[in-house]
DNA sequence: TATGAATGAGGGTTCATTCAT
DNA sequence: TATGAATGAACCCTCATTCAT
């Protein structure tokens, strides 16, 4: 990605995620990156196009992160307490993205599909993890398509609990309450 | 509502799930409703309005199913129990408006804001059996603001295992996952 | 066609002639119209469907001008020689629309395809006269289709000759001459 | 002309006959003549000036063409007889130029204005022969400039007719047809 | 209550042209 | 001579909203 692609890049991050992809205007984002107009038909094809390579390059950069960091850890339990830690700070650092992805993941259109397509494979990275657990005896008999979605939720949750608290707001704190959650229930005595 | 109104309701849903807000257009709602397009200004102020009235009704409608249903229950464990299933039958029945929702509720829009302000009421519903389960030592001790956001990601979770699965979905089959995930976690043996 | 439409009917006929197709701008028939622009596309679906609008209506228009006139003549030399008078005053008339249709005739578009082949109907009639010519012996064997397109070009002949002589033009003039030219030939002593 | 502006012009004459000029791109322009889109500009001052040059070479090329070739015919009938045969040839040859030039002809701008003086250039050469012929009593007396423009519209009625027989295009055919026809008209027995 | 023709601000996109290299 | 990234004016089209009937 060369300089200006990047300048263009970045400030469509601004502004989707300040006013959502419909609301942002092309003048905007040309503005906020300090080009022409012009300049971003130059390195994209349209508004979408914008779009398209902003999620693809988000997820890839959250599955890339996931997939380095959890080679380093020995078995599923420690994997999956790594994924919400990952998702967590991921969240905090690039908030603007998870808000332009979670607004784009639920439509009918051809992009939408698209971007859910693109997320399964995220899924299916948790999946394999669920997988694994359940083979070792750490994890219990479960439906992993159902709680790999459920560690997607994990991440709407989140972002509900940041728009909620605001500032107050530690990805620790988050994801050592996500991980007692996710692995004891919330049973008492359980 | 009356007739008319609740056509154009109808065809509201219809065409913000099927398209999204913004590139539902009047005329659209006005062709789905079989009324003219003046109409839907007779019975709404504006196209954010009948949004707005949407969504409110659709969360009206969560919270009150909520609110009558649970307090059959005894205790916070059969009464969060019980909030999964809902959930879970709600957005089988009501598939586009929670598309609908999940779609406007993480802009910076004062009408967004608005929606979160709303969808908080719904939490604090369930911030309060969390509470009442500490309290009678059924629920461990958590951060009960987490855990409430945790049960709203659950929808997200569904949604997006029903995209994946298309029609394969069984409202109660996922409920029963959902459940034995959120009271006793995925670590086995414990 | 109600009032709006002719108005923006005759704008764009204006428009159109002066500016050329490509040139010619939505906003200045509207102006032209004196409706706001949003009016063009109530009544057109496009800038493109208000040329194709007019070129049908007005090749229409000489369509049935001439089979209109010609069923009052006796035989195929009459009817070619009013074919010819009704082309010269039609071109007097409707000056602007055939500069529209010379303009448009040539390209490879889709649209330009459609106008050719609506204007190969006007020729078909012209080949019908010229069979009955030949049958009846009043006209020489020739290629009709020749012929035919030859009646066209008279068209094409007529245009460039009132470019260059301006204001100077008699369309009755214009045809004794073209009348004598194609049915005697230049050829002195023939 | 050198390589470069050779490559230039010839990608131009196809790029505009199969686009138009209007819908032509200088970027497919460059791209056809294998040149950076900049150097296009380093050889034309325009796109107005590539056509200006485009439609003045090719008209020289006919103007040429027919003064040497008429000049070894001795009376006006043959000269008249050899233009037509050579309008017939050059349209086999340079369609794609006629196509340019019929689609330019008729606008008010001022390139167009000039296109026609250049036309009117060729129409004196023809006029010319026409009073030349009259002069030696081969030709009947006739309006000059109605004959000279009919000649010019015997070009687009070849076009037409190449248009709608598509591969089956005989110039020489053609070119006898339209012999016969301007020298003793299509009245039989006359 | 209901209609639908008319509006016009706004936005995505195109593309001829420029200019630093 | 040649390049191609960058420019920005111009333009088609959309669509929420209005209002006379």
């Amino acid at each position: 990605m060369n300089k200006t692609k990047e300048k263009i890049f970045n400030a469509a991050i601004e502004v989707f995620s300040k006013k959502g992809f419909y609301k942002a205007t092309m003048d905007e984002i040309a503005e906020k990156a300090a080009v022409a107009k012009g300049t971003l038909y130059y390195h994209f094809k349209s508004k979408d196009d914008i779009l398209d390579f902003l999620i693809t390059e988000g997820l890839s950069l959250l599955k890339n992160e996931i997939l380095e960091k959890i080679s380093a850890f020995g078995n599923a339990i420690e994997k999956l307490r790594e994924v919400i830690v990952i998702q967590s700070n991921f969240l905090f650092k690039y908030r603007d993205f998870v808000i332009i992805l979670l607004s784009q993941l639920w439509g009918k259109e051809d992009r939408q599909n698209y971007f859910r397509e693109n997320l399964y494979e995220y899924l299916r990275i948790i999946e394999d993890i669920i997988d694994e657990g359940i083979r070792e005896k750490l994890i219990v008999e479960c439906d992993k398509k159902i709680i790999s979605s459920a560690f997607f939720g994990i991440i709407s949750s989140i972002l509900i609990f940041q728009f909620r608290n605001g500032e107050k707001f530690d990805p620790e704190y988050i994801a050592d309450n996500i991980i007692k959650y996710t692995f004891n229930g919330i049973h008492y005595g359980k």
